[in-house]
DNA sequence: TCTGGGGTCCTAAATCCA
DNA sequence: TCTGTGGATTTAGGACCC
């Protein structure tokens, strides 16, 4: 543990609501939930005003509308929380070469190493300029905790939302912890969390009763010994800037599920073929090829091949996690399907084309024995990368919405898709977003950031003067930043008077 | 009334090898 | 050559995080 409390966790609030809420003025002070909108979507973030009705975070969207049915509903807009993200990192980069992000909405910041703060009167005032810095900027509030662990960082954010900041003096760590819940700490959740509550251990006072032993006996040596550090406060994980990823995944959740076998294999292919996109855009191969398969049941399963070296060739990993399935029973039913690579490496080129021409010949050889089994006489080689088409035919409509945004037809044209919350731009009357469409109609608020609460007009869906639009930034003036932390600009004490008087009229 | 998608880390058993 | 030991690797599953 450091002497002064100079790491610094930045917890944006609510972030996607409020994005949205701050992209959309007739949303503002409402309840605002934002998560996938099928049947079996489940909620991303809800506002603080959606709170209020009990919603909240990983729960299932049909339950959120029972419980708050006059919030507004709204799908994701990654693009607009991942410029606004960009934003936050670049202003936390200012402070420290040492920033590790967590997620779009949440990093670590190393004041120390920055050489912005050294004990907690400097750091309580570099965060408290953070916050009026991101607000000027983004138009956005987040919660900052100061502490000298990542852990109690964390927890002090965790404890200052929303729209505040906490600093944990040291020294006062055991204090504040001794009351609080064991689920406060990294790494308890609902089962760890129910393990220690039925020993009898609630609040993180409890654990450091219990002494090391009885945790690492309770929980394992790993889990066991680093939660009894994190209770007595004790976390000298360093802030680390950049980590390479390990693994690169992608998985669908159907909206009803699937029992056709043929179907399955398709899906897996496609999630194949998307899985191995996603690996070459970050210019790496993998070795390891990994299956997910959800069933009716809700029971996971994974299988897993790890190839004799790392690829990026989608026939390759089209073809392991095909051979992967052929080991699963899926009679009942399959509610998800995924494929992910593991072992990365940075892309080799050598390896790839002997694995590649491997995996051709065994599959090659694998169908010449299923053919004389069946009787076919497909040859093999034939089912290369390309060959979706008159079987994929079928295969349309129960997949996730929102990686396909391939416009329906509708009389030979294709119909444009309008999709709640998103930008548009009409000729007439300006910038606004998508309210809802169906029944050829598609309806429109017409305001932007900086608007007072707009109008609502209804068009035809496939009216030429409506065009989707990117999303504006959230703040339409920004002021000059440019010379932060060095200098603040002047216009800063106005500039907060006025968010101030705008957040709470 | 059900339970997303993208990850990380840990554990444990089986297997292989020196 | 046989047996034992210890480590690394592979595989599967589970918990956790945002």
């Amino acid at each position: 543990m450091r002497a002064a409390p100079t790491i610094l966790h930045l917890d944006m609030d609510a972030f996607y609501a409020s994005a949205e809420q701050a992209a959309k003025p007739s949303l503002r002070g409402k309840p605002v939930v934002v998560g996938g909108l099928g049947m079996r979507g489940v909620v991303a973030t809800a506002s603080y005003e959606a709170r209020r009705f009990g919603v909240h975070s990983a729960m299932p969207m049909a339950q959120a509308r029972r419980l708050a049915p006059n919030a507004a509903y709204l799908v994701p807009r990654f693009s607009l929380y991942r410029s606004v993200s960009d934003q936050v990192m670049e202003l936390l980069g200012r402070l420290s070469p040492l920033v590790e992000p967590l997620s779009l909405d949440e990093a670590f910041v190393d004041l120390e190493a920055g050489g912005v703060a050294d004990d907690s009167r400097s750091a309580r005032a570099v965060g408290e300029q953070l916050r009026l810095v991101i607000r000027a900027v983004t138009g956005l509030s987040g919660s900052v905790g100061l502490a000298g662990s990542k852990m109690l960082a964390k927890i002090a954010s965790e404890e200052a939302k929303p729209d505040g900041l906490l600093l944990i003096e040291p020294g006062t760590e055991r204090e504040l912890l001794a009351p609080m819940s064991v689920r406060i700490l990294p790494g308890v959740g609902p089962a760890t969390g129910d393990h220690l509550r039925r020993a009898g251990m609630t609040v993180v006072h409890d654990l450091v009763e219990a002494g090391e032993a009885e945790l690492v006996r309770l929980l394992g040596r790993a889990h066991g010994a680093a939660l009894h550090r994190m209770a007595l406060g004790y976390d000298d994980r360093p802030v680390v800037a950049e980590r390479d990823a390990k693994s690169v995944s992608v998985e669908d959740t159907f909206d009803v599920d699937l029992h056709d076998r043929v179907r399955v294999r398709i899906e897996v292919e496609r999630l194949a073929d998307r899985c191995v996109q996603r690996l070459r855009a970050a210019g790496r191969s993998g070795r390891t090829v990994v299956l997910k398969v959800r069933r009716y049941d809700f029971s996971t399963l994974t299988r897993s091949e790890t190839l004799r070296g790392p690829t990026d060739d989608p026939v390759v990993v089209r073809e392991a996690a095909a051979r992967l399935l052929e080991a699963v029973d899926t009679t009942g039913g399959v509610r998800l399907l995924g494929v992910g690579v593991t072992g990365l490496a940075d892309f080799t080129q050598e390896d790839l084309f002997a694995q590649a021409a491997d995996a051709r010949l065994a599959a090659a050889a694998k169908q010449a024995a299923d053919a004389r089994e069946t009787g076919e006489t497909e040859p093999p080689g034939d089912s290369g990368p390309d060959d979706e088409g008159p079987v994929a035919a079928g295969a349309e409509g129960a997949g996730s919405a929102a990686d396909d945004p391939a416009p329906e037809a509708v009389d030979g044209a294709p119909a444009r898709r309008w999709s709640a919350g998103h930008d548009v731009r009409h000729d007439v009357h300006g910038y606004g977003w998508v309210q809802g469409s169906g029944v050829g109609r598609v309806t429109v608020r017409f305001e932007e950031p900086g608007s007072p609460p707009g109008r609502v007009r209804t068009f035809r869906v496939d009216d030429p003067q409506l065009r989707p639009s990117d999303p504006l930034p959230l703040v339409s003036d920004p002021v000059d930043y440019s010379s932060w932390p060095a200098s603040l600009p002047k216009s800063l004490s106005g500039a907060v008077a006025e968010g101030v008087a705008e957040s709470s009229p």
